[in-house]
RNA sequence: GCCGACUUGGCGCAAUUGGUAGCGCAACGCUCUUGUAAAGCGUAGGUUGCGGGUUCGAGUCCCGCAGUCGGCUCCA
């Protein structure tokens, strides 16, 4: 039978005709992908809606499609089978290492393995080479089936490939990482094949499909970074040494990419927080714990500010709770009994001794408040409550602590201190499913506000594994978050057992400028703590009912969507938001008086603003100001105080020249007013 | 918490095989500055994250701790 393929001149109109279609087997000759494809970027196929590889024999009844290596499933191929590549790149250096998984992930691959000495950043120059040796060779990935005892024979060496063969067998091969390598139906193993000798030079458990060759992977990957991973994902399970890569069709492909990856690194909020002069975590306060500088402190002050002026437009009371509490209060809520682990240790205060060394007054153990809302619950039954009161929503800006493994913190996005808008709401049951509606477009309107405006919801349902209630309280709140998310006319994507055990969730994700998604606001449903607390009101009837209480934080916490918002505008926010909205340069000294008079028009008017007197020339004023994201540059010299006029300078270097005083002020005022993102010269 | 890498003045970086810390920016001072991204000269600033050890000698080597970064696990 023909195999390969590969390099060989192919019919492009042919290719292009059938890309993307499904097509039928004519006649009654037995065939196989490579006879059906010729257009050279297909890499695999869909026979009867599974992938397969190129070779795999089709039947007269089978439906195919092409799976080109653009596709996404074609990139899947391309990166799973650089990640074989990789492994015998490795073994081939180091042949004790032993095999774990190497499954293709977002934009790469990775590959895990038992070795004596972790990698370093040096072992990836010999592996790059090797896999480049591998790749120009045209090795061939052979399918071949095989009985669990063959497989068991010929992987003896292999510990990890002999566990998941073993696993195979049980339940439990659902991991994904797993599945790649013996999720199908049957067992196999690939055989790369020396094109020339046709000699297999190595091969790999894997369900696959794999590309037909070798040099299909071309000049358009690269190693990136290692890693340990535990076996398995389980902590309990020895760690493994992991190699991360990436693959693309091209190497200009992977040249862009690289290059989206410089962008985000230009972004980086930790970077642009230190280079803008905006926070910092200071050593001696401890990991995890930010402050925030004058600059940052404005822009901090803007996003709460804002926040509070919509949640007082939409029928929320501010409350305000402490940050620390006797220890009962989280039992009652039961925090200490399902999340104690990331919780700071107990204070224990109080307790007396004798000189005897004997304790002669019970101490107690304080907390340092991970979560708001017992403090809510216990403000809501300060008083009876009547169902006219509902839906009662009480909102604060609320610091919780909590500890964060020490590996896991990460700037501001991952801290041990952290600020959360925080809300609960306290409906009656009929009143559910009008709040949720009201909740999601409150949070949807508010996020515009701050400049988000491309979204996508996720329904994060019932963990079996850890949950309260009834299944029937489930199903009807997951139902409701359904209908609402659907009326939202948003995309839904659906996150099974992605719920707390209290209760259903919606989450907002926002893409940012550059693509990224990041989880914002959630709406949680908690059937938990009302019972918890014994919350109730008086019905209409006089009777006691329990109120439902919906969770809903807006921004998760101020510190990451501090950062969100930094990374989205690469640290040159909207007027409103900017830490300095306007700084005046002189041409020179000497106009210096009449810069004063307009910014102190600006500054009574509430604009940040300021000249620049320093003894720096104008040009170098200008640089500093630009990189200092300082979105207004006001520039004046002869012309302009002859005129009654000033000029504007914008962040991208465009002018706006000889603009009368009043008009420039009144302009400033507005675009600030507005929210505008101002990066270039306004039209007027 | 686990694995690995990293940690030099406010920031970004240098310091041959271990020989006793330099540069740029920022800061400060002086002189200069007339139209849109860096004027010139000078001054000050570091017990090289912290604590031990090896050595005649440690920024360079070893051990411990802390912090940061990349992952894993976790994320109410």
């Amino acid at each position: 039978m023909p195999r390969r393929r590969i390099g060989r001149t192919t019919d492009l109109r042919r290719g292009d005709r059938v890309r993307g279609q499904r097509t039928r087997l004519e006649g009654t000759a037995v065939s196989d992908g490579f006879a059906r494809f010729t257009d050279r970027s297909v890499v695999a196929m869909r026979v009867n809606g599974d992938l397969k590889d190129l070779a795999t024999t089709l039947t007269v009844d089978d439906v195919v499609e092409p799976v080109t290596i653009d596709s996404a499933d074609g990139l899947a191929i391309l990166r799973h089978s650089t990640a074989h590549v990789l492994a015998q790149a490795v073994q081939r250096i180091n042949p004790e290492a032993r095999l774990g998984i190497g499954p293709p992930v977002t934009d790469g691959f990775y590959y895990d393995f038992d070795v004596a000495e972790p990698f370093t950043l040096e072992d990836f120059k010999p592996l790059q080479k090797e896999m480049d040796r591998i790749i120009r060779q045209g090795q061939r990935f052979v399918r071949r089936v095989v009985t669990e005892d063959e497989a068991r024979a010929e992987l003896e060496n292999e510990p990890y490939k002999l566990e998941l063969i073993g696993l195979k067998g049980g339940s439990d091969a659902g991991d994904a990482g797993e599945s790649v390598e013996v999720g199908g139906a049957e067992l196999t193993i690939y055989d790369n094949v020396d094109p020339k000798s046709g000699e297999t030079v190595w091969k790999d458990l894997c369900r696959g499909p794999h590309l037909p060759s070798t040099r299909m992977i071309g000049n358009g990957f690269a190693l990136m970074r290692v890693a340990a991973a535990y076996w398995r994902g389980s902590e309990k399970n020895p760690q493994l040494q992991r190699i991360y890569g990436t693959a693309w069709p091209t190497k200009d492909e992977l040249r862009a990419y690289q290059a989206r990856l410089e962008e985000a690194a230009k972004r980086d909020h930790r970077k642009l927080g230190r280079e803008l002069d905006l926070f910092s975590f200071p050593e001696e306060i401890g990991s995890g714990l930010a402050v925030f500088h004058p600059r940052g402190g404005i822009i901090r002050n803007e996003i709460e500010n804002y926040m509070r002026e919509r949640l007082i437009a939409n029928g929320y009371e501010l409350v305000n709770t402490p940050h620390i509490t006797k220890g009962h209060l989280f039992e009652t809520s039961q925090h200490l009994n399902w999340y104690k682990e990331g919780m700071f240790p107990a204070m224990h205060l109080d307790a007396e001794y004798d000189a005897d060394g004997e304790l002669t007054r019970q101490g107690q153990d304080y907390y340092l408040k991970p979560m708001n809302c017992p403090m809510h619950n216990l403000i809501y039954r300060a008083r009876g409550r009547s169902y006219r009161e509902l839906p009662l929503r009480l909102a604060e800006f609320g610091t919780v602590y909590r500890y964060e493994k020490s590996g896991t913190l990460s700037g501001l996005t991952r801290v041990r201190g952290l600020t959360q808008d925080d809300a609960h709401i306290y409906v009656a049951p009929d009143q559910v499913k009008e709040e949720l509606a009201r909740q999601l477009e409150f949070v949807l309107e508010t996020l515009r506000g701050y400049g988000l405006n491309d979204f996508y919801l996720e329904l994060s349902t019932k963990d079996p594994e850890k949950f309260v209630g009834t299944d029937e309280m489930w199903e009807e709140a997951t139902e409701t978050l359904r209908q609402v998310a659907v009326d939202s006319g948003l995309e839904l994507v659906p996150d099974p057992g992605g719920a707390a055990f209290y209760g259903p969730k919606i989450s907002v994700q926002a893409r940012d400028a550059i693509g990224r998604t990041w989880q914002l606001s959630t709406v949680q449903l908690d059937f938990n703590q009302p019972e918890l607390f014994e919350l109730e009101y008086a019905a209409a009837d006089g009777s006691r009912q329990q109120p439902v209480m919906i969770h809903r934080a807006l921004l998760g916490s101020i510190e990451r969507f501090f950062a969100i918002l930094l990374e989205h505008y690469a640290g040159a926010f909207p007027l409103w938001l900017a830490p300095e909205q306007v700084v005046a340069i002189p041409v020179a000294d000497e106009y210096a008086p009449y810069l004063e008079e307009i910014v102190a028009r600006l500054t009574s008017a509430g604009v940040r603003a300021s000249v620049d007197r320093s003894d720096d020339r104008m040009q170098k004023k200008i640089r500093t100001h630009t990189t200092g994201k300082v979105p207004l540059q006001l520039i004046a010299g002869e012309q302009d105080v002859a005129g009654g006029s000033v000029s504007f300078r914008f962040l991208d270097g465009t002018q706006l020249n000889g603009v009368p005083v009043d008009e420039a002020v009144e302009r400033i005022r507005r675009a600030i007013a507005e929210k505008e993102l101002v990066l270039t010269a306004w039209a007027e």
